[in-house]
RNA sequence: GGCGCGAUAGCAAAGCGGUUAUGCCGCGGCCUGCAAAGCCGUUUAGACCAGUUCGACUCUGGUUCGCGCCUCCA
């Protein structure tokens, strides 16, 4: 039975779809405006691992991630680089692609852009006029109005009046509440802009998600996901706008039943971001790391906790999946559906099932491995390889994932005919040249390992 | 200031009111020509102070420290 971390709730729940047998998840994804940093990757690749989880469960899983093209960072660096909108989103739309599917990414069902979909913003923003939850300013803009919206506040704990107290930004003139949010912006000169019944302008941020969700999973869904930073505001006045656009007589339509947030990753127990200029993008890190292995650094953690980002956890990472790999190479596995009775496989479930616990599941494929290790038995590499495969990992093959591309590490040296000519002095017992050789290769990146079976090597 | 989260061994990271988490590192042994990998064994825990309990790392209260949100942010 699945329990997931609710955040309106502050607990964990018992996980029920509102269909059964269906899940349908909304997950706010990336404002394309630069290269996706380790922190994006983290919303990514954990909430894939929910998607898998659930498919897994079988479950038949809608998962909608937005992209969002059109913003204020957007308009400026498009001017910036002296390139159009489109292309300047379009390049980053491709490299975030690129990104993800070396992560091990498996696409969302369906990845709507924010500029598709204005007309249904418009409409949405409307009605939320009509029903009196927003009004157009003076100067063209439009405005929610949290007031009229009770239960503003209920998925970050925060309450209208300690809001106020802190306020911290200019107060726009022309909102009636220094909390209300903007949902329409009116063109400035030189800005991209579409028709509305309120003059040219641009949505806000907050309501594309509204409307993309309500459009592909309806006005009442499962599950809700983003980073931690999310949750207020951008969260709350989601809620806002889509059950205040969807209530009916008064009455106020639930939106999501399950909202989960990313913890994020931190440098020096900081927070990775844009403003703090500490972030490091996740092309930087892949080319120093195996995607795998920085994969595997992600799902280590739990995915609400903090993730320290830091080489040396990285190098961490890497010896540890190493060990996995090393344990299924050179055994017969098969591609088979997990037998979820086994007592391995039982408790890889257990560990997943309660809030998705990927460090308690680790364990279990490491438990699995030192099985395998001694005993080297097909069942067993085939469970650990199936049960891996559900999180996405362990599925290249060991040698590819141990050796490394070959052109990379062979461009001078022939390992196999080193491997031979070194087998041969072992064999006619010139240890010093056999160790020579050895050490030649070691000064390369290469380990060797001499088994009964016969020689192999590594990368360090 | 308001609201919230956290503090676990050298590092990372989980579960659990009493029974080995797990990975890396260290140490001893086996294996090996020597290594590496692997196997066996093993040293390091639960910020601090109280309380509840037969028993607390695990529950409750307090203290200290760290982090996050309250502005764009994954």
């Amino acid at each position: 039975m699945l329990k997931i971390y609710n955040t309106l709730a502050r607990e964990k729940q018992v996980f029920t779809p509102i269909i059964a047998g269906k899940v349908s998840m909304y997950v706010c994804g990336m404002t394309v405006y630069d290269y996706c940093h380790l922190g994006h990757a983290r919303v990514m690749v954990a909430f894939d691992m929910v998607n898998r989880w659930l498919r897994a469960s079988g479950y038949a899983v809608t998962y909608v991630r937005n992209i969002t093209d059109i913003d204020d960072k957007i308009i400026k660096r498009a001017q910036e680089n002296n390139e159009t909108i489109a292309q300047l989103t379009q390049r980053f739309i491709d490299a975030m692609d690129e990104d993800s599917a070396k992560l091990g990414v498996v696409r969302p069902t369906l990845e709507p852009r924010a500029t598709e979909f204005v007309d249904g913003m418009i409409t949405m923003i409307s009605r939320l006029i009509d029903k009196g939850f927003a009004y157009a300013a003076s100067n063209g803009d439009v405005f929610y109005a949290v007031n009229n919206f009770a239960d503003y506040g209920k998925l970050s704990g925060k309450s209208l009046v300690d809001l106020r107290a802190g306020e911290r930004v200019e107060v726009d003139l022309h909102k009636k509440d220094a909390m209300d949010f903007v949902l329409w912006k009116s063109a400035k000169p030189g800005e991209p802009s579409w028709d509305s019944p309120w003059g040219k302008g641009r949505p806000g941020w907050h309501i594309e998600c509204s409307a993309m969700s309500a459009h592909y999973l309806g006005q009442h869904f499962d599950i809700h996901g983003g980073g931690q930073d999310l949750q207020f505001p951008h969260h709350e006045n989601e809620i806002a706008q889509s059950e205040a656009a969807h209530s009916h007589d008064g009455e106020l339509c639930q939106m999501v039943n399950y909202w989960m947030h990313n913890g994020f990753v931190r440098v020096d127990d900081e927070k990775m971001s844009k403003s703090l200029g500490n972030f490091f993008t996740i092309r930087t890190v892949l080319e120093q790391y195996d995607a795998e292995v920085v994969r595997f650094f992600i799902l280590r953690a739990h995915y609400r906790s903090p993730l320290n980002y830091s080489d040396q956890h990285l190098d961490d990472a890497k010896l540890a999946l190493t060990r996995l790999y090393t344990a299924l190479r050179g055994v017969e596995t098969t591609d088979e559906a997990v037998d979820w009775q086994l007592a391995p496989a039982a408790s890889f479930k257990a560990a997943m099932d309660d809030d998705f616990n990927t460090p308690l599941a680790f364990a279990v494929l490491f438990d699995l491995a030192s099985e395998l290790n001694k005993t080297k038995s097909a069942v067993t590499g085939s469970l650990l390889k199936n049960l891996a495969s559900v999180v996405g990992l362990l599925q290249r093959d060991p040698d590819t994932f141990l050796q490394g591309e070959l052109e990379q590490v062979c461009q001078s040296l022939d390992v196999d005919a080193l491997i031979v000519q070194r087998n041969l002095a072992k064999q006619s017992k010139n240890f010093t040249e056999a160790d020579s050789i050895r050490k030649t290769l070691a000064e390369a990146g290469i380990v060797l390992e001499d088994s009964p079976q016969g020689t192999t090597w590594r990368r360090a």
